[in-house]
RNA sequence: GGGCCCGUAGCAUAGCCUGGUGGUGCGCCCGGCUGAUAACCGGGAGGUCGAGAGUCCGAAUCUCUCCGGGCCCA
């Protein structure tokens, strides 16, 4: 690492060799580690070296290659490499590729964008080859610039060789799952009511249809009765283009319908409509409740049969040949409109089915572009929603509208183009995923769902109702259908492979897209042609295939055999319906079995207020913000860490910052024990004096265990925000605030004392071991860290193990002890704070009352440090219950007590109890003793309360285990030792302001403002003490001059203080000077 | 309209499964510690635990209804 400016000027800042610099600066910490992993091929090692391990198999959930990678898509792929990472860490053989969903529509969308286009006839002029060429071009330059935010996350997938949904092979096993589909007669052509875009002039599946509130015409039309002059049926409708292709009227057979006289336009006339709705769509055609009388009530099957006149069959010649009836049907709900359900079996997905049903027609007189047809009568060559105003109009003409409104209802949209959809009957490619319903529910049973409900409720909901999946397009930029059919006899034959296509060979290593695909041609049994049927597949069955065509199956079966289904996949809520149905459905059908083991399902990245991100609410965040702000580590910690990865996360920056301030005080951990572990020489388990550990030592060894297992755990459970925060609290609780202080004065008895090595063997273990656990979540810091640690073991921690729980130095009980020995400490500086004696003022003793025999236990066991922690002089650990015997009694007479007995002699009663010895009262009011006598009557318990006294200067606290008090009152020796050490205090902070190497001796002068200060520091060992704490190998008293020099006010006296650095001597090893106990 | 999930201080969250005095972090005010620390510690202010009802001696927690948000379905 080159030198900086700051460091020349700063060399007691500078970094000792092999350790870490100053501060903590990711984007150059993580810069280096890029390159270092890229010199060094540490990701190619790491997937070497665990070769031979069990195999992890994991899918990537290939991202659409369109536009940038946003903080969901950052979050997963975070996820995906802590996973990862961490298998590998266990010695698992990890098995993965990084993928990328390249063909569909958006990519289509976004080039006629680019294009000028907005129609597919524009493209067929463009020219079908050149804009497939720029749908691909596209699609590889996103790809690109994707694959680089992913890796500047650290995401170590393999990038140099992706799965792409374009490439020859994998449109050969998308053929092949094809293929295997047609043989177990799940594929089917059909007529069909599907999604359809006007504007993409295509089939678009569920997954591509986008909801949104819209406003359309809201009708209620008369039909009238055949056989029944003057009675309509009344039918609601908000699609009035759908009524020129009306065939049928649907009602419920068991529901209540009224016949209803209402006062009509000339005579009164009679309307049919659901009994349950009769009031309110009345109400909306101006008609009050007392002008209609309701004539007769009957179920719905009695309609069944009757015969309708089509309201615009002068409008449309073919509709005078229709026989237009009632019917009844289950589906027909009373929640809107009039219980008369208007059919048209071109339109509708359940009109389509009762048509079958009944022997309707298809009659659909709309073409691709959403126009109507010839057969549409008046209406041909209208857009079919513009047409809506016209039909209203006509209806009203023909009097058959009885009321008409606008409505705002979600309607379904193309997800690419906002086009509202059509529903409309066409020849479509089928994947009869409803015949397989019963084996995929039995199948997800097999698979571990994290959480358990996103598979039992969600998933299974969503397949439960999962109907037949529409696989075909009739679009450009997608994997072609297999699919070749003879022009004359009609016959198919569904291409498993380019072995299976005649002339498949020539066809090899060559670009299968249409349009060169629909050239391929060969004769038919019948002595004719087969040719392409020119659809493409619809997008999500490339992806639906991935987790054998990653493994290159079926050109290669080998790895297939071995390692599918996939161990591992995890994506994002809504891929419930995306991916992980897809890839169940195709495996289904190709395999029988669902292709995945385990599935962790992640939530959606929110803004603060919980809100989903959107350029219109303009609340994005970008993870290259983040990036660049704080660091890959600090958004992958924050992003583990934050939320339960099945919950939503609301993107905080100041959660983030947080993030980072935990990887700060990581770095400044690690900073502190490298440095002085370096200018002692310190290896791990060298040769030397024999480390002497102490409790606190074998207490950060147990923690450790402990952590290794709740870490461990929660990866292995997916819970990774557990282990997240463990880890956090471990570093910032045990570590940072708690241990680091403890053994710090160690650090300054030399590299050859055992006490300082015991602590530097534990403080290296625990830090080497936490950083192992860290290093799938953080993996760049981890690296650094684990290069700067002393006796590094191998070049990367990537490849080291895993840690286990070590049993030797696990130590439940000592956790718990420390947990109470924490509390008292912390609840004595609350004392001391109390008491006015600050913590550098040493005091006199501390007294601990356990409340329990545990913590007395405990108390005792960590008395040394319960006394240096509060910078006691001594301490005392009372027996639990035992109350302390400094501690003074005070007894209050009751006086509503006394007065019934003593009556007027009672203030004389009361002040005689007080001036009793309490603690002689205390014992003879006792229970089971008779009282006390006091002017000739008996005082008993109930009279007199007593409360506890603490003598002048002592202050106490309680804790979970008892109480504390500490004892504040100064003698001369404490005083003088306060003086020295805010001197030596002061004199440090300077040293660190000049940035003065740790062990430069100085020349300090000193000039204090109250003689009595000064007298008292000159009598006794206190000017040695300052000498050594500070290096001061020249300390005088007078008015500094030279050097740095500044005024300290310490309350009640003042000091000016100067320090200049003296030529520097060698220090021998192991001569520092000490403030060890 | 239906399914699943979520709602706790200004903000972000723990606690909910298995009912018993609501914790933590950020921010604010005051005090303290520190030769790892831009860090930390102590104190203070800040809560209708989304709303309502029910069960229970007792509900943030269990049940129901409603409201708001997210994803999905229609």
């Amino acid at each position: 690492m080159a030198p900086r400016k700051s460091e020349k000027r700063a060399p007691g800042r500078a970094p000792v060799p092999g350790g870490l610099g100053p501060r903590y600066e990711p984007g150059r910490v993580e810069a280096e580690v890029l390159r270092q992993w890229a010199e060094g091929g540490i990701y190619r090692r790491v997937r070497r070296e665990r070769a031979g391990g069990r195999p992890f198999f994991f899918v990537d959930g290939p991202p659409y290659t369109t536009g940038r990678i946003h903080l969901g898509t950052a979050w997963n792929k975070i996820l995906k490499d802590s996973v990862l990472r961490f298998r590998s860490m266990q010695g698992r053989r990890v098995v993965e590729r990084a993928g990328w969903d390249m063909h569909g529509l958006p990519i289509e969308v976004k080039v006629e964008e680019t294009l000028g286009f907005g129609s597919k006839k524009q493209i067929e002029e463009y020219g079908v080859a050149r804009f497939v060429a720029r749908c691909q071009g596209f699609a590889l330059r996103h790809r690109d610039a994707m694959a680089g935010q992913f890796q500047r996350l650290g995401a170590w997938l393999d990038w140099e060789n992706p799965y792409q949904t374009v490439t020859p092979d994998y449109l050969e096993a998308i053929w092949w799952t094809l293929a295997q589909a047609e043989k177990r007669g799940l594929l089917e052509e059909g007529l069909r009511v599907v999604n359809w875009c006007p504007r993409c002039e295509t089939a678009l599946a569920e997954a591509e249809v986008e909801y949104v509130d819209l406003s359309d015409p809201s009708v209620y039309v008369r039909f009238p009765l055949v056989e029944r002059p003057g009675v309509s049926l009344v039918v609601w409708t908000t699609t009035p283009w759908t009524l020129p292709s009306n065939l049928a009227v649907a009602v419920h057979p068991e529901h209540e319908y009224a016949e209803v006289q209402v006062p009509g336009t000339g005579e009164p006339e009679t309307l049919i409509l659901a009994g349950a709705l009769q009031e309110s769509v009345l109400a909306k055609a101006g008609i009050t409740a007392a002008g209609a009388v309701v004539i007769e009530r009957y179920p719905g099957s009695r309609l069944a049969g009757l015969r309708y006149a089509h309201p615009l069959s002068g409008k449309i010649p073919r509709q005078r040949e229709f026989d237009h009836r009632v019917h009844t049907a289950p589906f027909v709900t009373l929640s809107e409109g009039t219980g008369c359900v208007h059919i048209a079996p071109g339109f509708g997905e359940e009109d389509f089915a009762l048509g079958r049903r009944v022997g309707l027609p298809v009659f659909a007189p709309v073409d691709e572009a959403g126009r109507f047809t010839p057969e549409a009568g008046d209406y041909r060559g209208r857009e079919v929603r513009k047409a809506n105003r016209e039909i209203v109009e006509d209806l009203r003409q023909a009097g058959a509208l009885l009321h008409s409104e606008m409505v705002g209802h979600r309607y379904g949209t193309c997800w690419r183009c906002k086009t509202p959809i059509l529903y409309r009957a066409t020849r479509q490619w089928f994947l009869r995923v409803s015949a397989l319903r019963e084996e995929m529910m039995a199948a997800i049973r097999g698979v571990r769902w994290v959480p358990e409900w996103a598979g039992s409720e969600r998933f299974a909901n969503f397949v439960g109702e999962s109907r037949d999946w529409c696989i075909s397009r009739q679009r450009y930029w997608g994997a072609p259908l297999p699919i070749w059919r003879c022009g004359a006899c009609g016959k198919r034959r569904v291409v498993g492979g380019l072995a299976e296509l005649p002339g498949g060979r020539r066809l090899r290593g060559l670009d299968l897209h249409v349009p060169r695909i629909n050239r391929v041609k060969f004769p038919c049994a019948c002595g004719s042609t087969m040719s392409r049927v020119p659809d493409v597949f619809d997008v999500w069955f490339d992806s639906a295939v991935a987790s054998w065509a990653a493994l290159g199956y079926p050109g290669r079966r080998e790895d297939f055999r071995r390692l599918w289904p996939a161990d591992f996949i995890t994506e994002g809520h809504d891929q419930t319906r995306g991916w992980f149905f897809s890839q169940l459905g195709a495996s289904m059908a190709a395999f029988g079995k669902a292709p995945y083991r385990t599935v962790l399902m992640h939530g959606f990245t929110l803004d603060e207020q919980g809100r989903k991100m959107s350029k219109s609410l303009g609340n994005v965040i970008e993870p290259e913000e983040v990036v660049k702000k704080y660091g890959a580590d600090t958004l992958r910690l924050y992003v583990l860490g934050a939320s339960a990865p099945w919950e939503d996360l609301r993107f905080s920056w100041a959660e983030a910052q947080g993030a980072f301030r935990t990887l700060n005080i990581y770095w400044n951990v690690v900073r502190f024990a490298t440095t002085y572990m370096s200018l002692d020489g310190f290896r791990p388990g060298a040769s030397g004096p024999k480390p002497r550990y102490r409790v606190e030592d074998r207490w950060l060894l147990a923690r450790l265990q402990s952590l290794v297992a709740e870490v461990t755990g929660a990866l292995e459970s997916y819970h990774l925000h557990r282990a997240a925060r463990a880890l956090e609290n471990f570093l910032l609780e045990d570590l940072s605030r708690w241990y680091i202080p403890l053994v710090r004065p160690r650090t300054w008895a030399g590299g050859r004392d055992p006490d300082t090595r015991g602590a530097y063997e534990t403080l290296h273990r625990a830090l080497d071991t936490l950083n192992l656990l860290l290093a799938p979540l953080v993996p760049f810091l981890a690296e650094q860290v684990h290069r700067s640690l002393p006796g590094a073991r191998g070049p990367s921690v990537h490849l080291r193990d895993w840690p286990r729980p070590e049993k030797r130095h696990q130590d439940t009980e000592l956790e718990s002890q420390m947990a109470v020995a924490r509390q008292a400490v912390e609840a004595a500086w609350k004392a001391r704070q109390r008491a006015g004696r600050k913590l550098r003022w040493p005091i006199s003793r501390v007294v601990a009352a356990p409340g329990t025999p545990e913590a007395a236990r405990a108390l005792r066991r960590l008395d040394l440090l319960l006394r240096e922690q509060t910078n006691a002089k001594q301490s005392h650990i009372l027996e639990p219950g035992e109350a302390w015997t400094e501690l003074g009694l005070e007894a209050t007479p009751d006086p509503a007590k006394l007065g019934p007995l003593f009556r007027q002699q009672a203030p004389e009663a009361a002040a005689r109890l007080k001036a009793m010895e309490p603690r002689g009262l205390q014992k003879s009011l006792a229970v089971g003793v008779s009282g006390v006598e006091v002017l000739g009557k008996t005082v008993t318990a109930d009279m007199v309360s007593f409360q506890e006294t603490l003598p002048e200067g002592v202050a106490v606290e309680a804790f979970p285990g008892g109480r504390i008090y500490v004892d504040g009152r100064v003698s001369p020796e404490l005083e003088a030792e306060g003086y020295a050490r805010e001197l030596i205090r002061r004199i440090q902070e300077m040293r660190k302001e000049q940035d003065l190497p740790l062990e430069a001796p100085i020349r300090a002068t000193l000039h204090i403002s109250e003689p009595h200060v000064l007298e008292m520091l000159q009598g006794g060992p206190w000017l040695d003490l300052i000498r050594r704490e500070t290096r001061a190998a020249a300390l005088e008293f007078s008015t500094p001059k030279r050097g740095f020099r500044r005024e300290w006010d310490l309350e009640e006296w003042k000091a000016t203080i100067g320090i200049e650095l003296l030529p520097r001597k060698p220090a021998p090893k192991g001569q520092r000077s000490s403030r060890s106990r």
